[in-house]
DNA sequence: TGCATTTGCCTAATACATTTAGGCAAATGG
DNA sequence: CCATTTGCCTAAATGTATTAGGCAAATGCA
């Protein structure tokens, strides 16, 4: 019989591809090997079981997402950067449904500081180099944006603000401009 | 052989509670017979399905949060009422991860609606109302403080901000502060 | 080239979740 | 007090996750 050419890295990717299509929770075992014509046991000599698997697209995920945000700063700074920062965000969550979701897989602590997250969190601050925060503001600041992105784009993604006037798009350059204004003028600690 | 009195809203309260122990999507049809000694198969006279039971579960968590939020902005204005309501959400959240996983369960469009999802809606307008904001700013700001809320909380409790300085109180503190001042002056549009 | 080892996918089997169909007994109500 | 409804049951089909053990293809070394 002709093998398949399977390694945990294929799967991974075709795991990603699946959860765009039909969404990350119907990311399964039995699904992949369908894909790849393959009986489901045969994934155990390259996965251990289901959660590393998605544990996997996980990571995949957090690397596209940090590549494009490292593309989207590079020569950019101030309000230029955050906006093609936020950018980055949205349109790979609108892109790819399945992938965002599956950045947000909850990772333990040992996987999550060998994964692409530390290098979010390094270009966050890069981002905020152009308001000149002092720490610990500039951590706040950090965790803001971070919250403002996910939460805007996984509501989005819910479906929280279609059918609405008005449109997410305008929604999205105000809270961006806002969000600007704020980090320039950042208020003193009481 | 003696009934066990299910109820559909006995299987979601009890689908809620076990949502907070062991997370909501380890709630299945199955667990919750096993928690009122019954057969799985029984429950298919209260519930349509394992989705539907979810749905429910949702519904309640949306119902709970809103009359917490109410009661925070009872009788408050301002950053009074702000900080309120953003302690709602995040206490909610702490208390009840499971439920609160559960609030986000995306709704189909109908059951949106006829959820406790406009209350809530309704209610971050009236927040607003202390800054005075004109429409279309209004809803850009409550899709501000949707994102943001929902953004910190869910980052937060994906272990985002523990084991690092500094504590994640602080920074919820500060982060209030500033969309306080943000809304306090909201930029004009451009 | 030829053989030994490793590797990759297989079959078989178990366990558990979901869901449907059909049945019997308990509750309800005229 | 009987008829009907309702509630939970058993049985069975389907699908996923996972482990164990086997055979054949690929690989590596003499």
């Amino acid at each position: 019989m002709a093998r398949a050419g399977l390694t945990a890295e294929r799967l991974a990717r075709a795991g990603a591809d699946l959860a765009d299509e039909v969404g990350f929770d119907q990311v399964t075992v039995s699904a992949i090997a369908r894909h790849f014509d393959v009986k489901a046991a045969s994934l155990y000599s390259h996965v251990r079981n289901s959660h590393d698997l998605r544990t996997r697209i996980a990571l995949l995920a957090l690397e596209e997402l940090a590549d494009r945000c490292a593309a989207a700063i590079a020569g950019r700074a101030g309000k230029d950067a955050l906006a093609a920062f936020a950018d980055v965000y949205r349109d790979y969550a609108r892109e790819h449904p399945g992938r965002y979701t599956a950045a947000r897989f909850p990772l333990d602590p040992g996987t999550a500081a060998a994964s692409a997250g530390p290098r979010h969190a390094a270009m966050s601050r890069a981002l905020l180099r152009g308001y000149a925060l002092a720490e610990p503001e500039e951590t706040h600041a950090v965790r803001l944006l971070g919250s403002v992105f996910h939460g805007y784009v996984s509501l989005e993604s819910a479906g929280g603000f279609s059918h609405s006037a008005p449109d997410s798009q305008e929604s999205w350059t105000r809270i961006v401009d806002a969000l600007d204004a704020l980090l320039r003028n950042w208020p003193t600690a009481t």
